[in-house]
DNA sequence: ATGAGCATGTAACTGGTTACATGATTTA
DNA sequence: TAAATCATGTAACCAGTTACATGCTCAT
């Protein structure tokens, strides 16, 4: 693949939990080719646009293997929402509740995503040897947003116990679209 | 606090979703000096140990509620185990399989973290304005790692079914610890 | 012709970790 | 007396984003 490729392959299938700029595929593609992991193709230059096409090298596939078999890293945990939360109380809860409330509108249109994305998935490569592993990783968004969106109701639910006054007039003023239920199907 | 209060003070609250390194806490004290958010109180230096203690200006705490009113950035979305599992048909499904095994003993590990601070907290600090808070954060934690318990379930079961030679076995073999049900309360 | 998309890349910057250097005090 | 912990900080490095520069091609 091409550098361009790379970028747009990453965007349509891994994007939802790994993205790629430019300014770090470019700079990989020439070290992975010093390491000899990876080797330009002939350019197509003959008429056509300038175009890097780079092809994986034998050694480079037993790297990746190997990559493949190492133990994950775990996930940096930084989370800006919940540090605003750990300190919302020196600030007006309406502020935490905004935060929740955008927070669960994200959720919900990811799974959504998640949820389409899936059809399409089972609808064109359902025998693709790839297939239950993509299942899996959408499964995990899936599995996470829904957790999130019972997350979102439960600490809704807190903070307007703990903060009375505005429960009545929020519920009657706003469109309350927020208030589908989180049930659904796994 | 001084830096060294700080850190100690972020691995005992917000360490779950937020850590800070030395190189990133003393620079930005004095980062947060020379604009006028953070004045040093006059050193304890006699006698007892060097500590440059810094407290929070006026202008400081202003600047601190506007960020908290302000929108948190979006997690950065990348997990390195979701895109080793993502390639995982290019390797033998058993990697996969420790992979998530990993994961869901992390994961347990981290459930019963959670429950034993909510203890401390309701015993010790339940009348803090925070509370509410505190417990919305250790929320989140819980409902994230139920959601990917469940997950790690459904995951094996299908990883076990595209490839059943080793499923008997391993259920044999194994001391399966992993066997346990993931029905907890919330 | 104008803008979207194809296609390459670099430079500056930001955010953050790790390793190191230093030395006092407390505890086993 | 050795190790843990208190306490300060810096330098080097690594990972990653953003903005910029360039120019072609294709559809409207």
């Amino acid at each position: 693949m091409s550098g361009y490729d790379i970028k747009q392959f990453a965007a349509g299938s891994i994007g939802h939990f790994w993205k790629e700029s430019y300014g770090q595929i470019y700079p990989t593609l020439r070290l992975l080719q010093k390491e000899g992991l990876a080797i330009p193709e002939e350019e197509k230059n003959n008429g056509e646009r300038l175009r890097r096409v780079f092809r994986i090298t034998t050694k480079g596939k037993t790297e990746v293997e190997n990559w493949l078999k190492d133990q994950p890293r775990p996930e940096p945990a930084r989370s800006e929402l919940l540090l605003k939360l750990f300190f919302g109380y020196q600030v007006s809860p309406q502020e935490s509740v905004r935060h929740i409330e955008a927070f669960r509108q994200t959720m919900q249109a990811q799974l959504q995503e998640y949820q389409q994305i899936e059809k399409q998935l089972e609808k064109n490569l359902s025998h693709h040897p790839g297939f239950p592993y993509w299942i899996m990783t959408l499964q995990f968004g899936k599995y996470r947003a829904l957790a999130y969106l019972q997350w979102c109701d439960v600490s809704l639910d807190l903070l307007s116990k703990n903060n009375p006054k505005d429960s009545k007039l929020e519920n009657a003023t706003k469109n309350s679209n927020q208030q589908q239920s989180t049930k659904q199907e796994g």
